[in-house]
DNA sequence: TAAGTGCGTCGTT
DNA sequence: AACGACGCACTTA
């Protein structure tokens, strides 16, 4: 990862991280203290900075509930087919929409690995823009999340996900 | 119903 | 060989 540039937005300072490919991840608000080893957005290369100005627009975009419009290219080198597969998967599931982890892993072929999908959803680099919250387990439970549960239900109910009690 | 247990499955380390 | 952001079937109250 060459650029970590922040992100402010309305719920905080997300961290964005390119390489020369582009995309690699982007990290949640509080996940380092106070923007630490980040760099200004005129420091880096046009190319990057032009990246860094599509990641803003589009988590801004979903932010606020919709759809993310145009991203910038994403580096997952070093990650295996099957996670592309199912994240690729996860970009097909519309603002307000949801799937069980099941349903994911019937969406792209592999019906019984639904656990495996579970796996990947937890490996997913760039969350909110690749909307892994919006894979629920069967039954509307809510499943699980890396960055932890309180943001999966603020991301879902700022797209006005209803979830069983 | 609700809560708990056991186990098949499969990609990843 | 072991471990999950799962999902069922199957107990028990």
């Amino acid at each position: 990862v060459l650029n970590s540039l922040p992100i402010p937005t309305s719920l905080g300072e997300f961290v964005a991280n390119y390489s020369g490919r582009g995309l690699v991840s982007l990290e949640f608000p509080g996940s380092r203290r106070g923007g630490d080893g980040c760099e200004s957005s005129q420091l880096v290369s046009p190319q990057v900075r032009r990246w860094y100005f599509l990641t803003a627009l589009a988590l801004e975009k979903a932010l606020v509930g919709g759809r993310p419009g145009t991203l910038p290219p994403m580096d997952f080198s070093s990650r295996t087919e099957f996670q592309q597969r199912v994240w690729r998967a996860l970009r097909r599931i519309a603002p307000g929409r949801t799937m069980s982890y099941a349903e994911v892993a019937a969406s792209i072929g592999k019906p019984k690995a639904t656990r495996a999908v579970g796996a990947a959803c937890g490996a997913n680099p760039i969350p909110v823009l690749i909307p892994c919250h919006r894979v629920l387990a069967a039954r509307q439970g809510l499943g699980g999340f890396s960055a932890g549960l309180d943001w999966k239900r603020k991301l879902l109910a700022i797209e006005g996900v209803r979830l069983e009690a």
